[in-house]
RNA sequence: GGACGCGUAGCUCAGCGGGAGAGCACUACGUUGACAUCGUAGGGGUCGCUGGUUCGAUCCCAGCCGCGUCCACCA
């Protein structure tokens, strides 16, 4: 016999090691029995190696599992492949923290090779963690085939790939403008700045012209800039300044002469209509400058990274004061860089293009300062000089690392990229063809607006934790990209006709770069393998939105390009889960959920049942605990049903047809669980979780334990065999569909009472994940007279508890019920089901009569009108009320049902069958009126 | 500035062209051997506002108000 309540804490561990030990979890256990299983294919987001399980994880692993059991089920070769990320930054990240706090040690001071091998070790120790939070969700994945992004296999597909671009002319090195992140001291990618709204000030600043006869004034938000300047723009229409085009003035405090140049990027509605133009520390400016072969002077010095230790300390001005160099670069060479792109650079690189660009001049105590010191100091000198003109507090956005949270820099610097706007294209064509959708479609348009906007994509990380770039570089600038050290050795030799000395880049590649490659790569790509052929394209890709970019959009260049296909034939994007305010959770709010807590709380079936239950979409989840313990619950309810079944001998009878069902009460479930059935079928099929959610709900809850159950009771209590036999049988039946649709959203407790029915029913079972093939019952198995027949029967008990309860009647009290007016049908009902009504309405008995008796409540059930004798509790007043309240209703009914028949557009444009519709509603209310009105006029007459 | 989404019962959310729904919370009654992690019954909403389309609008369209997310930008 089945315990009270269900023990997740217990049954949890035993269940998934039983079912990782079947081997179910590989598709091959589905492939043996039908080599023809069509696949279904999902591969997991990976999280990061060292994380561990948080709610947005919860979310979108449990869905990834509730589809691939829900397939798996179906009879497909499902495989969900599970596997992490090496998360570069992030993981590099903790680890130098860890050597902080152990000892002040920075990697630097370890070294690469040290320091690397340590992010390993760490690795290594940390690595178990979410593989076995995932366990504990339950998650079917198939972890023989787990995949981590610095495998062997696939640190060599990032290598062939890599290499393939280049030769396809789809990467090349540049120096140009990067996001640099001052405190990693790496190049980061513009998806990873965010823009934060900080104060600020517009300073503004006078620069004086050469020739004395005035001066010119520009507003800033970076004064420290101002050293790098190398001029100042207005707008070509802008009269006010129309003659001083040509002209130049002369840099404050650097002392550098700059031209006036004209150029529509300068706004003459802002400001005083003229901009310092700084284009190697502005990406605005960057262009201005490009257009007007402006020189860039740098000021920061790239060794500076080479002070930090673990705060960073970035230079503004040259910290090697000892040659400040006065000759600024020729112009022509310092936009080749950028002019460049997608050219191969197999040849001399770009390394060469920009040369040390400085300004003799400048004060001592500017140089080697930070940037924030840096912009007091120089905001404090042009004061003192008298060239400030003002300052006006504001707040503005600045761009800001998403890891480091620091102010990022414009920075020049030779880094990688990638022509994201080619590999786009494909990209871009296969989702406006819907060779792959996006679920919920509208997230298509965020898709198209990036990907038609898509800027080149900088790949290369200055940082040791990842795929080190394969490009080696000679003495001579020469740049060689191959797979392997030797093959690049090889090409140097074939140039150079001898042995030359090889570095190769110190850089390693952005995660994603690993991370897009995932759907094909974890296949075992660029091997020809089974699982490539077999499981590729994937089926479905569930993630979360703020990775679409990140992410989905590089899986869908990069499958297109090096797989040839789509990665993935849908996208389901998931809700993001907020705590039960609607917060964002953040560490530093403190409002995190731990679902590991949750689960231990409430156990994993019941978050799982909420978070599907609360996966509509286009809308976050907003998080309560009271929801999950509502669904707890009704697991428990489950529980108990199947309890209460046990008690009662039901068992499963594997003869049992159910085509063959007699009683009315059983041919309804049977019907309800087809309905349902097919209800869940169709919203797992679109991932509309929580429509799979609520029928499980309502069928399991309402239609099963609150009515099926009650009325099997008296049968299963009563004198004939074969009806309680059949009874019993569908009991066992209808909870055996039961677990199975709700298997894929609970499979803890589904496979536990799934087990616990066999053994009660002396049938040899195995774990639900193959062995409980989805329902897919016959449609031919709704019974609608059974439905009707129930309908009425639920209506009837309905009113009739509804009166007691209204009018107080104690439960112990048990009334007689007169019907009056009642057709064939109804009575035939009422003789067939008289033990259930008995039952259900506490009733003593059921008769029929011309009148109401006195003294009655009544009511109106289709035709006839129900009288229950309660003259002992019946309360006048009270009784007068409710009718009047009942006739009210049926009135205001009617005389809106009548009005839009009145209305002859209605009758003459509505289709029929609304007009219809219509008119047996009008009469059903005017009926139900007049027998109410009567029952009134009786009630009167007696009191 | 652009894109997308959301405003329905106290709360959380379904519904999205023809009778306003669920869960929780609330109120009353209840322990009749599946379940108090429960049962029965009940109260509670001019479906953000204003127009339009339609025989008919919570549902479609437009505008407005409020909220949120993303992208771009703000010398």
């Amino acid at each position: 016999m089945l315990e009270k309540t269900f023990d997740p804490k217990s049954a949890e561990p035993r269940l998934y090691e039983a079912w990782e030990k079947s081997g179910l979890f590989s598709p091959e256990a589905v492939l043996a029995r039908n080599p023809d299983a069509e696949p279904f294919t999902v591969v997991i987001p990976p999280p990061n190696v060292t994380g561990s399980l948080h709610i947005g994880h919860a979310l979108n692993n449990t869905l990834q599992d509730v589809l691939t059991r829900f397939e798996r089920m179906r009879g497909k070769a499902a495989l969900w492949v599970p596997g992490t990320d090496h998360a570069g930054i992030a993981t590099q990240m903790v680890v130098e923290r860890q050597l902080a706090a152990e000892g002040n040690i920075s990697r630097r001071d370890m070294g690469r090779e040290a320091f690397v091998e340590r992010v390993w070790r760490w690795k290594a120790e940390s690595a178990g963690t979410i593989q076995q939070q995932l366990r504990r969700l339950g998650a079917s994945c198939d972890w023989s085939r787990e995949r981590f992004t610095l495998d062997e296999g696939l640190s060599a597909a990032v290598r062939k790939v890599f290499v393939r671009l280049y030769k396809d002319g789809l990467i090349y090195r540049d120096k140009r403008l990067v996001n640099w992140d001052p405190h990693f001291q790496t190049a980061i990618s513009d998806l990873e700045v965010e823009q934060k709204d900080v104060d600020g000030a517009y300073w503004h600043f006078a620069y004086p012209l050469e020739d004395g006869s005035g001066e010119i004034v520009v507003a800033t938000t970076r004064p420290e800039t101002m050293l790098g300047d190398t001029a100042v723009a207005v707008h070509p229409d802008d009269e006010r300044y129309a003659d001083l085009v040509g002209r130049f003035v002369v840099l404050p405090i650097a002392g550098r002469r700059i031209p006036i140049v004209a150029d529509s990027y300068a706004d003459p509605e802002k400001g005083s209509g003229a901009v310092k133009i700084t284009p190697a520390h502005d990406f605005n400016d960057f262009q201005v400058g490009k257009r007007h072969n402006l020189p860039l002077v740098n000021m920061f010095d790239p060794q500076a990274r080479l002070l930090d230790r673990f705060e960073v300390v970035d230079a503004l001005v040259p910290a090697t004061g000892d040659a400040p160099s006065v000759e600024i670069a020729a112009p022509q060479t310092e936009y080749r860089a950028a002019e460049v792109m997608g050219e191969r650079a197999d040849t001399r690189g770009s390394t060469e293009v920009v040369e040390r660009a400085g300004f003799g001049d400048l004060p001592e105590d500017l140089r080697g300062l930070d940037r924030f010191a840096a912009r007091k100091a120089v905001v404090a000198q042009m004061e003192a000089l008298g060239f400030l003109r003002g300052v006006e507090k504001t707040r503005h956005a600045v761009p800001h690392g998403d890891r480091s949270g620091v102010p990022i820099e414009p920075y020049l610097t030779d880094q990688w990229y990638v022509r994201a706007d080619i590999l786009a294209q494909p990209a871009i064509a296969a989702v406006e063809q819907e060779r792959t959708v996006f679920e919920p479609r509208n997230w298509a348009k965020t898709y198209f607006e990036w990907m038609r906007n898509i800027e080149p994509w900088c790949v290369s990380r200055q940082l040791w934790w990842g795929h080190r770039i394969p490009a080696w570089y000679d003495p001579e600038g020469f740049t060689y990209v191959e797979e392997t050290e030797e093959e690049a050795r090889a090409a140097a030799r074939a140039r150079h006709g001898r042995d030359i000395e090889l570095a190769q880049d110190e850089d390693v590649l952005d995660t994603w770069f690993s991370s897009g490659l995932w759907p094909f790569s974890t296949m075992g790509w660029p091997e020809d393998t089974e699982d490539l052929r077999r499981f590729y394209p994937t089926s479905t890709l569930v993630t979360a939105p703020d990775i679409i970019f990140f992410w989905v959009a590089r899986m869908m260049m990069m499958g297109l390009h090096f797989a040839g296909d789509i990665p993935f034939d849908r996208v389901f994007i998931t809700a993001l889960v907020r705590d039960e305010k609607g917060q964002k959770m953040s560490k530093s709010k403190g409002n995190v959920i731990d679902p590991l807590v949750l689960m231990d709380q409430y156990g994993t079936d019941a978050l799982r049942f909420t978070l599907v239950a609360m996966s509509s979409g286009g809308r976050d989840i907003k998080l309560s605990e009271q929801r999950i313990a509502g669904y707890r619950n009704f697991g428990t309810k489950l529980w108990n049903a199947a309890r209460f079944c046990q008690m009662n001998e039901c068992r499963i009878v594997e003869s049992f047809d159910p085509g063959a069902m007699t009683l009315p009460l059983n041919r309804w479930i049977r019907g309800e669980t087809v309905n349902t059935a097919a209800a869940v079928t169709r919203a797992l099929e679109d991932c509309a979780f929580d429509a799979a959610a609520e029928a499980l709900y309502r069928f399991i809850w309402n239609n099963f334990c609150d009515w099926w159950l009650e009325l099997a009771k008296p049968v299963l209590n009563g004198a004939d065999e074969a009806a309680k036999a059949e009874t019993r049988a569908t009991a066992a039946w209808v909870i055996d569909q039961a677990l199975k649709l709700l298997h894929p959203v609970s499979p803890y407790l589904t496979e536990e009472l799934w087990a616990q029915m066999a053994a009660f029913s002396g049938v040899r079972r195995e774990t639900m994940l193959i062995a409980a093939p989805w329902p897919e019952l016959p449609a031919e198995w709704v019974d609608g007279a059974a439905a009707e027949e129930m309908d009425w029967l639920v209506r009837l008990v309905t009113e009739v508890r509804s009166i007691r309860s209204e009018m107080n009647v104690p439960p112990s009290a048990k009334p007689v019920l007169t019907l009056v007016g009642a057709d064939a049908a109804a009575r035939q009902r009422l003789e067939a089901r008289r033990d259930l009504i008995l039952t259900l309405a506490r009733l003593a008995d059921v008769t029929e009569a011309d009148a109401p008796p006195p003294g009655a409540a009544q009511f109106v059930i289709g035709r006839a009108t129900g009288a229950i004798g309660i003259a002992e509790f019946i309360d006048v007043a009270a009784e007068r009320a409710r009718l009047a309240k009942e006739i009210a209703g049926h009135s205001s009914d009617a005389e809106r049902t009548r009005r839009k028949l009145d209305n002859p557009d209605f009758v003459g444009r509505a289709p029929e069958a609304v007009v219809e519709e219509n008119r047996e509603k009008l009469a059903a209310a005017e009926a139900a009126r007049a027998k109410l009105e009567g029952a009134l006029a009786r009630l009167e007459a007696v009191s």
